[in-house]
RNA sequence: GUGGGUGUAGCUCAGCUGGUAGAGCACCUGGUUGUGGUCCAGGGGGUCGUGGGUUCGAGCCCCAUCACUCACCCCA
């Protein structure tokens, strides 16, 4: 055993037959955005510093100690992207898709880097799906992107998802707020982190999840009785729209997301099997965020969900689809001449979309019958000398062991037949 | 950055108060020179994470170190 390398620390590996769940819930993730009229966006996976810092938000942990940073051999400072939407709101703008039609419907899937002490349902490298919608204060894309993500969680057959729903106001009626709660926070026995955070993102403290804190949170300022009318207006058309889609939610006066650009509707997808952590997705709208990153007042409101923690909630629940490959025909040639003379049979049969394989390697038939037994195939095509003089092929039923000589040329059409 | 747990075969793990390494599964071969699953027999695979120390002797005890893992802060 050399173990030279490892996947770097906080990273790992897909492989079969795992991976084929890590698909699934990509696959379920897009599907929703794809029938609501989002395109694909890709953006690179690494953007200008100033660009990450400036729209996830200097005082936010992922900006101060969570980064991926590094200086290319031009002398630029670029940092690997530890969220999407920034990079989709500057793609947007660079590309001038806010002057069309509003507003701009965006989807996305990829990796993301966040440099962390990784543990259960944390990783350094982690995959998430995404949905923006870009250019619109409408309550009801609010409530559609909402209702997209709990579609997607419900078709994997998540049953212990749930939604915590949030309003985090706005600039007419945030700052209020923020100096009432730091008032009330000062008040509190609180650690001297905890003191900092109070000054620069007083908002996250109402989150924190430590049971001495919690304590001390009881009657605390809640911006849910603050909101300016605008806000509560919105907040109140968001929940009436959910209400009718049959979204069920909670109210959590105490959501905060960790990102510094919501404003307004909040929410996070929570479930209790990944662990320590909670939330499987979660998004929100920013509308403050484009004109953050010197662009046009642009309000938006979008999710992103995470693949991995997913995949953690499925396993928990025992719903994970892990599979390995499998083709519906497996191809056993006995000797050189079969073995080639099967090579172009096996690409006829796969350019008539009918999955097949075969064994390689000049095993013996007993094993390339346990090789056929083993990919799952529900036909194997047995041809050996005596076969091939008379132009035939054994085909055999592998669940039920009968078997049949079929004239080859008749052989794709046969098995497209029986696979149909 | 802080704290706990764990490192033995590809995987899951046993290994007693220190006496020179094991099981199950997986893989390969054969029993059946043209037939898989079950069964039987055999086989390949390990510097016991690494380095040092104690000892006649270390997988086991001591020290250090690395890795993995879980948790705290925080977050998808």
């Amino acid at each position: 055993m050399s173990r030279s390398f490892t996947a770097p620390k906080g990273t790992f590996d897909l492989i079969p037959p795992e991976s084929a769940t890590f698909l699934r819930v990509r696959d379920a993730f897009a599907a929703g955005p794809k029938l609501a009229g989002y395109g694909y966006v890709e953006t690179p996976i690494f953007e200008d510093t100033a660009l990450i810092h400036r729209g996830v938000g200097e005082s936010t942990d992922i900006v101060t100690k969570e980064t991926y940073t590094f200086t290319d051999r031009g002398g630029r400072s670029l940092t690997l992207r530890p969220e999407a939407t920034a990079s989709v709101v500057r793609a947007a703008l660079e590309h001038g898709l806010h002057r069309g039609q509003l507003p701009v419907k965006l989807w996305y899937s990829g990796s993301f880097f966040r440099y962390e002490r990784p543990q259960s349902g944390r990783y350094r490298h982690f995959s998430q799906v995404g949905a923006e919608a870009l250019g619109a204060t409408d309550a009801s894309l609010d409530a559609e992107l909402v209702w997209l993500a709990a579609e997607a969680y419900r078709r994997l057959g998540l049953g212990g998802c749930r939604l915590l729903l949030n309003s985090l106001g706005d600039p007419q009626c945030r700052p209020a707020y923020r100096q009432r709660l730091q008032e009330f926070l000062r008040g509190l026995d609180l650690d001297d982190d905890t003191r900092g955070r109070v000054d620069i993102n007083p908002l996250r403290v109402l989150d924190d999840k430590r049971a001495e804190v919690r304590k001390q949170l009881h009657g605390a300022p809640l911006l849910a009785d603050h909101l300016c009318a605008e806000c509560q207006e919105h907040y109140d058309e968001v929940r009436a729209l959910l209400a009718d889609l049959g979204v069920s939610y909670v109210d959590d006066p105490r959501l905060v997301r960790g990102l510094d650009y919501y404003t307004r509707t909040t929410f996070e997808f929570v479930h209790d099997g990944l662990g320590a952590q909670s939330a499987v997705g979660g998004g929100g709208r920013y509308d403050g965020l484009s004109s953050d990153i010197g662009g046009p007042s642009l309000p938006s409101v979008g999710w992103s969900l995470g693949v991995d923690r997913t995949v953690l909630a499925m396993r928990a629940e025992g719903i994970a689809v892990d599979d390995a490959p499998r083709c519906a025909v497996f191809v056993v040639p006995l000797g050189d001449d079969a073995h080639r003379r099967m090579v172009p049979v096996l690409a006829t049969l796969r350019t008539a979309g009918v999955s097949s394989d075969m064994v390689y390697g000049g095993r013996g038939l007993k094993g390339a019958m346990k090789a056929a037994d083993r990919s799952g195939a529900r036909y194997a095509v047995i041809v050996g000398e005596r076969d091939l003089r008379g132009d035939v092929a054994q085909l055999k039923d592998l669940a039920s062991g009968e078997q049949v000589a079929v004239p080859l040329a008749d052989l794709v059409d046969n098995l497209q037949e029986k696979l149909t």
